[in-house]
DNA sequence: CATACCAAATGAATATAATTCAGAATTTAC
DNA sequence: GTAAATTCTGAATTATATTCATTTGGTATG
């Protein structure tokens, strides 16, 4: 784990906050929101970049558009060990699976899975999952209705 | 549940596959990229955000960078019925918690948190979920590191 | 088939925004 | 305090967004 300082100063923040609320929002629209001159907002915003406090811009698409209607988390138990994340990097790998986190407890990773339907999620199971070695034993949990997905981070006031 | 017509084509399938990696990826260079006109690519995207196809443009920051190191999922029995979301929305309006799924099985909400610390957690736990009349028991598991957070879905090649 | 109709694309014109950079202002470190 | 570094401004240039009249292509219809 490397020490990094990201030092954000109230701009900063500031930034972050209209950014998160509209990635697409121009730099000439946030120089006005904050009575900053459009080439004082770009260096900031490039300097976030570069400190990898902005990781990435990103198009939040309508999952029932693309026929993505099934939402599944799965625990997976692993023979990982402590350290250790080779089952939890071929998880990564796979498009469908979205999120893979190394969890306590249960030497294990919950991941979070979208797939077209139910269909989908069997065939995942039965055709990539169990080609991993050093799975256990999965539980999996099906999303009835999402209620809230949001990735907007908690901005401190100051 | 409205029944609704997507009907994207294999030109709105390629402009999304282009936002979805940069948000921030402008008209022109899509325009150049598909081999079209900068107003037609420009006609399209407004009408993609028309009919919520893409329902956000959103910055993803660094949690590390503002301070919130801590990821939790709690699963969360309640008294909601079926059909009935009370509980659900209650939890959707606590800023800290991200996500919000009505799960099958066990009446009950996955719900993904991001905190400060340990101690960002159980105030969230002792201060807020308390609140919530409804709430019969709570479950948590502690993320220890995340491999993997996307949110880009697998867009059809055809 | 010809015609009308609709949806979507082009391309030119105009309005805005991004980007660069020199110089001024501010902050930081000693 | 002062030098050095950082950040800001504002003007100039380049590039992009946006609008819109016109064209194109597909499709239904008499």
């Amino acid at each position: 784990m490397e020490k990094v300082e990201y030092n954000l100063d109230q701009v900063d923040l500031q930034i972050l906050r209209i950014m998160q609320q509209n990635a697409r929002t121009n730099n000439a629209d946030i120089a006005r929101e904050l009575g900053m001159a459009p080439s004082a907002i770009l260096e900031r915003v490039k300097k976030l970049e570069h400190k990898s406090v902005i990781l990435d811009y990103h198009t939040q698409i309508n999952p029932d558009a693309l026929d993505q209607k099934m939402l599944s988390f799965i625990f997976i138990k692993s023979h990982d060990n402590i350290g250790d994340q080779r089952v939890g990097l071929l998880l990564a790998k796979i498009p469908e699976v979205l999120e893979v986190h190394d969890i306590a407890g249960d030497d294990g990773y919950l991941i979070k899975v979208r797939t077209s339907d139910s269909g989908g999620l069997v065939d995942l199971m039965r055709n990539t999952l169990s080609q991993i070695d050093g799975i256990i034993s999965t539980r999996t949990t099906i999303v009835l209705e999402t209620v809230k997905e949001s990735h907007k981070l908690v901005i401190p006031n100051s």
